[in-house]
DNA sequence: CCCAATTCTTAATCTACCTTAAGAGTTTAC
DNA sequence: GTAAACTCTTAAGGTAGATTAAGAATTGGG
């Protein structure tokens, strides 16, 4: 198992000995998923809180009127589920799809409530995401009030360098609140610009 | 000190023995704020968690091109602070001021540790404030992106009953991203649908 | 109570972004 | 390996909402 990876980004918000690296790592769970299949779908409850270790996934939603919002991409070193479907055991707002092959370490909600138990710390690192997963959707929320079409897709670029080349341009035109049409259109002035 | 509608408040999450309820109500300060006055400016360190018992306030930023942008109403029973500021004693990102004079009563950072300490149902009371904030965040992210300003329009007097007669139209124009001339045509435009 | 400042309305003009349509390029399925 | 199904681009025309300006109504300070 590819464990590398979830060590260091946990070693980015608490500190753990070996025993209890050993056994976190006991506790996880790794899943494969081909490109476009599901790892959660809207409905269903979120069982588990998924790393991913290679590749990408794609969080978004469904409006009344059928059409795709994107409102986050988890490529490697990012965590993705929904909180709120995982915290409270009820139906999935979100759902989550692989745009590429991809590879998660995923622990379940019960192997959390164990690790919470045992392992002080991750009371912590709970409280982190919580509080991270807040502020992220308030700088969203502020960020798409305050800014245009083509600010949003520099700050895209920033938050996610390289990504552009790897997801589909309307997964992309989702993520930033527009038509396919007008990102292309975009793209050609922003390429326009450079001569 | 008006003390009902705060009890009553704390009851619609959790239970109380008489002893903890005097010991919260023992922790609580009064505040009195005229029309326009600042409960709380961006870039201080939010101190205090504070439940309006009458008037109302609006928590609001301003963006780096200088223009407010209102994120919440707080009238009667409802709570106002910057939940990120504190939780994490830093500078806020957000301004609370009140729209008429208002009465609050709030609870300091340091009596809320306390409260914390020596009352658990408190835990439970915090962690679903926390809950509760992120999923209002989210909600309203979601209609911000599949719907019009007419049907932010109607989800603002579904959500807040007849405070659209107590607020400024700028204020709420500003709440539902458009500017106050645009929020005035489609006011006459819908007055105009009942003839 | 009055003058100044702020807020609200109306209307004309302007722009960011959408819609529709259609052709070219790329994947997927059998 | 080829047809079917997506995806991306370009372009024309349309619309929600911004901007500017100016007058009317309301509020506030002295």
């Amino acid at each position: 198992m590819q464990s590398q990876l979830i060590l260091q980004n946990l070693a980015e918000s608490i500190r753990l000995d070996p025993v209890e690296t050993d056994f976190f790592l006991s506790l996880l769970q790794g899943q494969k998923l081909r490109r476009r299949e599901y790892l959660l779908q809207a409905g269903e409850v979120c069982r588990y809180q998924s790393f991913v270790v290679s590749g990408c996934l794609k969080v978004s939603y469904l409006d009344p009127a059928g059409s795709e919002h994107v409102v986050k991409f988890a490529p490697e070193n990012w965590w993705a589920f929904d909180l709120e479907s995982f915290a409270l055991q009820s139906g999935a707002f979100y759902s989550i799809q692989a745009t590429e092959d991809t590879e998660v370490l995923k622990v379940s909600r019960a192997n959390m409530d164990l690790l919470l138990d045992r392992v002080p710390q991750f009371e912590k690192f709970n409280r982190l995401m919580y509080q991270t997963a807040y502020i992220a959707l308030q700088r969203r929320v502020t960020q798409n009030l305050a800014s245009k079409a083509d600010e949003r897709y520099q700050q895209f670029q920033a938050k996610y360098p390289g990504l552009q080349n790897r997801i589909a341009q309307k997964d992309i035109a989702s993520y930033l609140g527009v038509t396919p049409e007008f990102l292309s259109s975009m793209r050609r002035r922003e390429m326009l610009m450079h001569f």
